[in-house]
DNA sequence: TTGAAAGCGCTACCAC
DNA sequence: GTGGTAGCGCTTTCAA
């Protein structure tokens, strides 16, 4: 075990006090310059930390951030999209003083060490990356547990939000579809309960089919999940059922990559046939055949900022609540076909 | 806040001393069962939970594991590889009492601060995944902090390892190649500082070279990372400087799918003019065009196995050392090619 | 089987 | 500017 703060006292010949109050940087100033540079030298002499679980103890603090993800990354690596906002509240988290903990929520209710962990301030603060039911919502909210909501947001509920402008996405989606004048249009749709955010996005793009005079009933929706796999069997099942619309919008990046491999095994052409537009941007979007069009929003940023968010209101607890939207783009690649016909 | 353990033993009229016995594993059957009941109903009511700053405090531990992983991923969500060592490492530290850190390993020296955090023995112990050179790998060593490393082994250093069966992976690799009848053929060599598997991946191939009589004047070495960029950009100098080999081994996925690009781009075609082999076996690969072909190690549960053998270590501090070498596996998709011609 | 009390290392308040 | 000291919530002897 390292040196002490009693040591470093012994060591300089001062009080504890002063070593304490020398040694953070909101009293430092109140230490003699000539007594600061003797206690640095001996702190890094003896290689002297303070200890966390102390400071942690009598600062009535946990030092714990959690992050809320769903249950349905038991690997990160499956999900890019996750696997974004995990590193972006990482780097920030990194740069402040807490620790970060996970908490993976659960398909049904929150269970009991979950609740507790939240209820007992066994943890400073909450970044929600997803959120199962609104029910599991208030009872946190009810905790008064420090929160920020990544990619949602409530007007009806004081908390900070940090969230893309979904609307737009699904809107900047359609009107591509629309400049590109396909004829029959499709949406896949997740489980809204997980995904408020998908709502969204389907009403920006029936705004640009609106907009278009879009005949809505070539409109269609397509039951699917975020995941490769839900993407492939969702173009399969529209297969087997009488075919593909001429244009499809899936909710993310992943599951229209596995809708490119269900599309290429069946012989169909992307995008002569059939045009894919993506969600997210992920980078293998770009590697793919053909390459994916998407609309790119700034989760690793958002996440980021939603970190540094929720740690400054923890230390400083202004009352304001923050509430910041993030610009959405498109971004053109193959998938989608080129110039209108 | 919630209570703590002297209201626990107000409320039950008991010391503190009981309840801190009853609550612990190791002492709970020195309480009376009656007492014992009693206590948990009273902390059941409360939602007591033991404030882990005390417990670190007194116990004289950190709580936390680090997980030191190459600079090189400021985003998980860029590199398969890491992200099933993060979430091993993850699933696994999460079933236990303790809290993951990252340490993020920078392209030179550790920083003052890492060294610190670990000497100083503010972490119980690390999971390495990746380390940048054996200086600083002895620095830690020195520190005795309890140390598992993922895929790399040394038999000189008292430590743990979990690793895969390398020499083998790179020998499939080889082998599969011979198989195939492939006349030149090339490796992918990445900086042997950061990544000694690769090394003994290189001697495996080789071997199955030698084997089938490959003559070595057809072998060469194209300098390559492990990112899709880096693959990217390898095929395209290899193109620009003389045509391509009819087969490469790519020491990762990732970079392997980056190749694919570049191949596709100059009108080149896989497998029919080039061969490409991956490692890692990451999810994607199998949604690429072509489709591919790769060796797999079981990452994930590599890494889950390091975590629980740290933390097991740490509870423990048995001192026998464990090694244990992981199976990999030849997986045949598309990118190299079919039957022997 | 239970209780009393001495710390673990640090901060923060009050004196000087 | 600096020092003294009372806790923060828990574990762990030692006694009873």
């Amino acid at each position: 075990m390292s040196a002490n703060i009693k040591e470093i006292a012994e060591k300089t010949g001062l009080s504890i006090s002063t070593i304490s109050r020398a040694l953070r940087s909101q009293t430092a100033h109140l230490v003699k310059p000539e007594t600061q540079r003797l206690i640095q030298s001996v702190v890094k002499k003896e290689g002297y930390v303070p200890q966390r679980a102390a400071i942690n103890l009598v600062k009535k603090r946990t030092g714990i951030v959690g992050l809320a993800i769903p249950y349905f990354i038991p690997h990160i690596a499956n999900n890019d999209y996750f696997g974004m906002v995990i590193s972006g509240v990482m780097s920030a988290i990194a740069e402040s003083e807490f620790e970060l903990k996970f908490i993976i929520l659960p398909e049904g209710d929150l269970n009991q060490n979950q609740i507790h962990l939240i209820e007992s301030k066994q943890m400073d603060g909450l970044v929600v990356a997803g959120w199962p039911t609104i029910n599991q919502f208030e009872e946190i909210l009810e905790s008064k547990m420090p929160l920020v909501v990544i990619n949602d947001f409530d007007a009806n509920v004081p908390n900070h939000f940090v969230y893309a402008d979904h609307f737009h996405g699904g809107y900047l989606a359609g009107k591509h579809f629309m400049d590109l004048g396909y004829e029959t249009i499709a949406v896949t749709s997740a489980d809204p309960e997980w995904f408020p955010d998908m709502e969204q996005r389907l009403e920006g793009f029936k705004k640009a089919l609106t907009e278009a005079h879009f005949p809505m009933q070539n409109f269609s929706m397509i039951p699917a999940g975020v995941s490769e796999e839900s993407g492939y069997e969702a173009i399969k099942q529209q297969l087997s059922q009488g075919g593909l619309p001429r244009a499809i919008f899936f909710q993310n990046d992943i599951s229209a990559i596995g809708a490119l491999k269900a599309i290429r095994e069946k012989g169909v052409s992307c995008p002569e046939d059939v045009a894919v537009m993506g969600y997210d941007n992920i980078r293998l979007g770009s590697y793919t055949t053909p390459s994916l069009s998407t609309i790119e929003q700034p989760v690793f940023e958002m996440a980021q900022e939603a970190a540094k968010i929720l740690t400054k209101f923890i230390d400083s607890s202004e009352a304001s609540v923050i509430v910041k939207k993030h610009p959405v783009k498109l971004v053109v690649r193959e998938s989608c076909g080129g110039k209108r016909v």
